[in-house]
Formats: C-alpha cells, sequence, structure tokens
RNA sequence: GUCCCCAUCGUCUAGUCCGGCCUAGGACACCGCUCUUUCAAGGCGGCGACACGGGUUCGAAUCCCGUUGGGGACGCCA
C-alpha cells in the first residue's frame, strides 16, 4: 500500500459535557471506514474555546464512545499516558504555537494579513448590509495596508485574515459530488483572533494538515466550509484531503436535532435502556444500507459490509420506533449471561436486593425475560416480584380475576394443584394445568391469570410456569395463601 | 438577502451513476387475521411513495431546466 493509500481519518469533537447524536454517526462512520480499511482512527478535541471547554467534558466525550464500542488509535484519553500518537498533541488548546508558527508563514507568504478594524466598526458594517439585504460579507479595508501604515498602529490589537484568492474552488465530495464554488463568494475570514487564539477554520485545516489526514469525514453543515478549507489547505502548502459530507441527524419532526431533546446526547439512550450495539445500528442504517434487504447487523458485519460509496446524500430524521425494534432484536441476540450482566446494574439500582441470588439463577431469570422485553429498563417491572414481597395487586387485574363469583374458590384449588406438584419445574407444572384444564371445562387463561396475580402482583411478565419455577414452591404458595387471604377480606360478591 | 446541499410509502431506504427487467422492492410504524396464559416475539395479509411543472427520448423514479419544500454556510463560535 502506498504512502497516499493509508487512511487516516478522525472525529474531532468540541468538549461541552455533551456527545450529540450527530456526532455518534460521525464518529461510527469515520470509525468503520477506518476498521474497514485497516486504516487508522483518531480522536481530536477541539476544545479552543476556553468558555465552553472543561477538562472534566473531555471525560465525557470517552465515555460516550467507550460506551458505543468505539475505540480511537490516536489521541487523548488513553489512562495516564493521556496521549498516543505520533502527530500531536491532540487537544487544539495545545496547539496554538503551531497556529501561530502557520499564520504568521501565511503573512509572511502574502497569504494572510493583519486586521485593525474593532469589532464595533465589523459590527455596524454586518448591520448596514442586513439593512442594505446584502451578503454580511467583510470590506477588505485592511487587505492593502502598506507596511508604513502597519507599522503606524503601533501595537494596536489585530486579527489574523486569510486573505482569500481570485478564482475558482472545487471540492469532489465523496458524498455529494463535485462542488464547485466561485472564491469571490467569501470574505476574508478570521484565522486569529487578537488575543492570539485560533479560529476553527485554521485549526482545523493545520491539524488535519499537520496529522495527515486522508479523508474528512464529517457532517454536511461543514460542506460550505470545505470551500474555505481547501482553500487554505493550497494556501498552506498541505495536501488536500478527500472530502466525505455525511447528512445530518434530523429530529422526529425533521427539525435540527436540538440539544435540549432528549436523544440528542448519546447517553440518553443508554439511560433508556437501549443497547449500545442496536443504536450503532440504528445510526449507520440512517444514511447508509449494504444494498440488499438486510438491516440488522453486529459491529463485525458493519465493519465487514460497510462501504463510503453507499452512503445516501439526504437527511435522514431520527425514529425512535425503529430503534426500539432493532433493539429488541439485538436483546433477543444476547446469551442469557450477558442479558444478565446488563441487567443487575439496573437491578440494583431500583433498590432490588440481587446479591441473595446465584448468577445462573439470575440468568435463567434474565433468559425468561429476554423474549418479552424490549429495552433493558423494562427487566425491574417483569422481575421485581422476585426481589421483594408483593404489597399491591394490580387494580385493573384484580376486577377481572378476583371479584367474580368463585374466585377464591378457584384460587383454592391452585393452591391444592400446585401444592401436589411434585417436582417443582416449569414444564411439571404446565402439565398440572394442562390436565386441570382438560378435567374441569376452564381454559388455561382462566387458572393462569388468577395466579399470576397472586405470584406477581401483575397482569403481565415472563410465563408463569418459568416464573413459578424460579419464584419456588414454599414463597408460591404462601403468595396463593396471601392472595386467598386478600380475596376473603374484600369479600366475594355472592352469585 | 447571497451562495451551497438535498428531495421515492408516515419514517428509514432499494432502484438513479450505465433511461426500458419498476403495474416501484424491503424494513419500522399502523390496521386486520393467526398462534397464545398476559406482555412480547412469530406467521399471514392489508394500507401506503417516485414533491410539482416543463423539456429530451420510441420510452424517465432514473437525464436537463425551472418551481416549491427542507437543511446548511455567510462569526474576532466550533
Amino acid at each position: 500500500m502506498s504512502n497516499a493509500d493509508v487512511v487516516r481519518v478522525r472525529i474531532a469533537p468540541s468538549p461541552t459535557g455533551f456527545f450529540h447524536i450527530g456526532n455518534a454517526k460521525t464518529a461510527l462512520i469515520n470509525w468503520l471506514y477506518a476498521r474497514k480499511t485497516g486504516g487508522t482512527f483518531i480522536l481530536r478535541l477541539e476544545d479552543t474555546d476556553v468558555e465552553r471547554s472543561k477538562e472534566e467534558y473531555a471525560g465525557v466525550v470517552f465515555e460516550a464512545l467507550h460506551w458505543l464500542g468505539i475505540d480511537w488509535d490516536e489521541g487523548p484519553g488513553f489512562g495516564a499516558r493521556a496521549e498516543r500518537g505520533e502527530y500531536g498533541p491532540y487537544r487544539q488548546s495545545r496547539r496554538a504555537e503551531t497556529y501561530h508558527r502557520e499564520a504568521a508563514r501565511l503573512i509572511e507568504e502574502g497569504k494572510a494579513y493583519k486586521c485593525f478594524c474593532t469589532k464595533e466598526e465589523l459590527e455596524a458594517a454586518r448591520e448596514q448590509a442586513a439593512r442594505e439585504k446584502r451578503p454580511p460579507r467583510y470590506s477588505g479595508k485592511c487587505r492593502n495596508l502598506t507596511s508604513a501604515e502597519i507599522a503606524a498602529r503601533g501595537d494596536a490589537p489585530y486579527a489574523i485574515r486569510f486573505k482569500v484568492p481570485e478564482g475558482v474552488t472545487e471540492i469532489h465530495d465523496l458524498v455529494q459530488g463535485t462542488v464547485r464554488t466561485e472564491n469571490r463568494e467569501f470574505d476574508d475570514f478570521v484565522i486569529v483572533k487578537p488575543n492570539g487564539d485560533a479560529i476553527f477554520h485554521l485549526a482545523v485545516v493545520v491539524d488535519d494538515g499537520l496529522m495527515k489526514i486522508s479523508h474528512v469525514i464529517r457532517g454536511d453543515d461543514h460542506l460550505t466550509n470545505a470551500t474555505r478549507h481547501v482553500m487554505l489547505f493550497k494556501a498552506l502548502g498541505y495536501p488536500v484531503p478527500k472530502f466525505a459530507h455525511l447528512p445530518m441527524v434530523l429530529d422526529e419532526h425533521g427539525k435540527k436535532y436540538s440539544k435540549r431533546l432528549h436523544g440528542a446526547n448519546v447517553l440518553d439512550w443508554r439511560e433508556d435502556g437501549f443497547l449500545p450495539e442496536a443504536l450503532v445500528n440504528y445510526l449507520v442504517l440512517l444514511g447508509w444500507t449494504p444494498g440488499d434487504n438486510r438491516e440488522l447487523f453486529t459491529r463485525e458485519e458493519l465493519i465487514e459490509l460497510f462501504s463510503l460509496e453507499r452512503l445516501g446524500q439526504s437527511a435522514g430524521k431520527f425514529d425512535v420506533k425503529k430503534l426500539q425494534w432493532l433493539n429488541g432484536q439485538h436483546l433477543r441476540r444476547l446469551s442469557p449471561e450477558e442479558l444478565r450482566d446488563r441487567v443487575l446494574p439496573l437491578l440494583e439500582k431500583a433498590g432490588l436486593n440481587v446479591s441473595a441470588k446465584s448468577p445462573e439463577w439470575l440468568a435463567h431469570m434474565a433468559a425468561i425475560c429476554q423474549e418479552k422485553i424490549r429495552t433493558l429498563n423494562e427487566i425491574v417491572d417483569y422481575t421485581d416480584f422476585f426481589f421483594r414481597d408483593i404489597e399491591t395487586y394490580e387494580e385493573k387485574a384484580v376486577r377481572k380475576q378476583w371479584k367474580s363469583p368463585g374466585a377464591g374458590d378457584r384460587m383454592r384449588r391452585v393452591r391444592a394443584l400446585l401444592d401436589g406438584t411434585g417436582a417443582w419445574t416449569a414444564e411439571t407444572l404446565r402439565g398440572v394445568y394442562e390436565k386441570e384444564v382438560a378435567a374441569s371445562g376452564l381454559s388455561l387463561g382462566e387458572l393462569v391469570h388468577p395466579t399470576r396475580l397472586a405470584l406477581t402482583g401483575k397482569s403481565v411478565g415472563p410465563g408463569l410456569f418459568e416464573l413459578a419455577e424460579l419464584l419456588g414452591k414454599e414463597t408460591c404458595l404462601a403468595r396463593i395463601d396471601r392472595a386467598i387471604q386478600y380475596i376473603a377480606k374484600k369479600g366475594e360478591v355472592p352469585a
């Protein structure tokens, strides 16, 4: 593989204490491409805006990426050593010198210039333009200052502006196709603030250039910026990387996915009991297909099948329903042990004492819920009765199962059946119930539902026989007794 | 306001590059039916789209132009 073929891709989030769902998609596509091609995936923190970047926020980025199962080869976040890779530092806040050096070089080469215009002047000009319905562009006032004029300013503060060259700039976007723009559509934009901080445009280009990024894969909100960036790449003498601008993730109404919306933060989905592999699967599907009709993928399959060519070019609305379905599918593919391990923290968080149960028992419990739940969080409602006594019975179910004449007798019959059951397994219990159905003329449901209510206090849950087996004979009988008392106390409606 | 990008069922999409195989396929959702101890899952079926208008062509979802709609950029934010 020649040097030109080496794939080096990156994501460059700004640590704001928040990892946006759109960032996650971008990260995923970059990562997939790197893993597919044997390339390098780089994490770089765009923390130049000191106001919004706090050190602990970097941890949020790491956490989100870890949760998604996206690992990076170069960048910060490698424990005590902090950074890994030969192109660091990987935080823009530590690259100020590099930006200054490159900006100075541009000035020397006549490709950038000092601008002494004040914030107020620029503000006024912008308002003026808005009033006259003109595009708000910098006038170029300081573009041709002579060295004498510059010297005359003394140590007045100045910004550095890029001198946009004449001509046309083309970008050959791998997703959007060729985009051709007249350079005159751009004004001379600022690349360094008067306080010395590099502006985003300079920083990304210098970083991407020096870090030898081969493909810039990012959201298509940067498509217009890409033209600016190409001009900068050329001015700085760096090879121009390939570009791929991905369509954005919109909310369910087709609007920009606002940070305020639940779900905008990747970790919201963890909170809601979704599996990272399901979210990953969903996010990839939002803008990519393998071409056949498959849509359920493991991480490995995704890497295997992924290609930049099959990326779509239109924005996609986020559809929670589909995510839920995918989540259910992935949930069912876990082993009982995996499911148990993922669900245990949730049970503990819900205040259930799981420590008394063996790992095997808990895996068994997970297994009988596996076909029933869609999200991890649902496990709590499906299993809480295993860990604590029943305090209340679901009201609606009580009306339906226990208010009819003969309900008490029926529960006494159930008690006798259970008491007489020898081998306490789901299978024998099922046999006992089926036999009773045949003998009594009742339907299975007429026996099962009241029993479920007595054992769990609810009308929904895992299969009755499976749950009864796990609950144990003793507990089951005690709960039936309690139900019989409950029914008696409330009084049956006489026939 | 200027420039840029996008446009197939409610949603995600296949098909578009290389026009005919498309009376437009799949999935989610929804609605029936079925299975069934609930829930869920499963099986079967149904509803449902080429944004609009012009061209080019024997023939257009596919190519061209325009309109409309959506998104983005135009910051001494990233």
